[in-house]
DNA sequence: AAACAAAATATTGTTGACAATATACTAAAT
DNA sequence: ATTTAGTATATTGTCAACAATATTTTGTTT
């Protein structure tokens, strides 16, 4: 393992790995020696990882202080949408021109399962298809730097949707059509009405998730913020 | 300065510029003593620096064997090029609903100049007019996010066009044509056309560019056509 | 001369120590 | 009791040395 990878990329994959699940929480300290420890290796490979994720956005850096889990802004979250929207509905576009059979198939049975979750209302079943669905949707598309952009902001808005996601079970129906009519246009390789159709998905979902907030604010939002460095 | 910035930091920005003008070419290794030996720092705030910018995909990293500035193969800058219209779509949109007067001002100056390089097609005097045209739009955006994502991807695009740009000055009069076109729809606030122009105008221009490179691979030689990698 | 093997050198990967800064604690003064 | 100054501790920033790996050089054989 080690022939192949340097103990900062392990070490980056660990924190990436604890950062998504949430086992690091939105805000945290993250402490160089307690980490290098833990990871029994020394603090060197911890700073190169950190800055790594620094600069993929995962973290937030305060010279002479650390760095922290960043916390997504319900303003920075907006910022994000519309950068996902983007890079979305381009995925829509090439996904209908070069999508494979097999592709097709998966986002099929993923939409037939959010119609299971879809009845219950089940959120916490939703949340994982929706994830999939998207990243076999970007698969298709066939560019991999659109992917790999993609990836890193949807793991900036998984930062923030994590909170709320639960609470958030009654878009579920809207949602699950909107990934029908999705495989739908993709199916028929109408470029321009899948590109349309994701863009708006990602536009309405926002949308969807703006309005749970503000029905039921988190003590979060109010949270104070400094510059970085 | 050391107050605000750590070592690091400034060795990144440094790293950066001088890939950015060219002064390290792409391909070229990065030694972290001779580095760290001309900036008089270690080679700790060396290797994260090249940490950030590998991440911002700026370099490229093989195990035990270092880092090197990273080239651009003419597939990755096709994929990059769909990326960046996805981007420069949504700064179109954006920028029509929220542009300043003044930044249209600069806008409309930039183009007025790019009339004058279109002339005698002065395509040295024209690179840095078309990058700060799309700078000025992404400001008028008015998205932090978006701005940043944009950013990255033109850097990387900037890489690869550096080597064939000075043979492209025969499409400088129809990438000129495109901006015109751009601001006067951006004047108007009409989102969707802007959008749309801007969109268009960045898959154009990979069309221009790719044409440049098939037709001509090599300004003396034509039948020395070297497939480049 | 060409090809291979082995030693010498150079470079990267990793570590622990030290310096600079921030945080936590303690005690005196009001 | 609260505040504040000073001290102690903890944490980050930086460095230099060592270990592991890659590259170059040298010498030998065919």
């Amino acid at each position: 393992m080690l022939r192949e990878h340097s103990l900062t990329t392990l070490v980056q994959r660990e924190l990436e790995r604890q950062i998504v699940s949430g086992e690091l929480e939105a805000g945290a300290k993250l402490n160089e020696a307690e980490i290098a420890g833990e990871l029994r290796v020394s603090r060197g490979p911890v700073r190169e990882a950190c800055r790594a994720l620094y600069q993929s956005g995962l973290l937030r850096a305060e010279k002479n202080r650390g760095v922290f889990v960043r916390q997504i802004t319900i303003e920075e979250a907006y910022e994000i949408y519309e950068v996902r929207a983007a890079l979305d509905g381009m995925i829509g576009r090439l996904a209908a021109k070069r999508i494979q059979p097999a592709q097709l198939q998966r986002l099929r049975e993923i939409v037939k399962r959010m119609h299971s979750a879809s009845r219950v209302l089940d959120a916490n079943a939703y949340f994982p298809l929706n994830i999939e669905f998207h990243q076999v949707l970007g698969e298709a598309a066939g560019n991999h730097a659109l992917l790999q952009n993609y990836q890193r902001i949807v793991n900036e808005l998984n930062l923030y949707r994590r909170e709320v996601i639960a609470r958030s079970a009654e878009s579920i129906p809207a949602s699950t059509k909107d990934h029908e009519e999705i495989v739908n246009a993709v199916a028929k390789g109408d470029e321009a009405l899948a590109g349309r159709l994701l863009f708006e998905h990602v536009l309405n979902g926002r949308e969807r998730l703006h309005r749970v907030l503000h029905e039921a604010p988190t003590p979060r939002a109010k949270a104070a913020r400094t510059p970085t460095t």
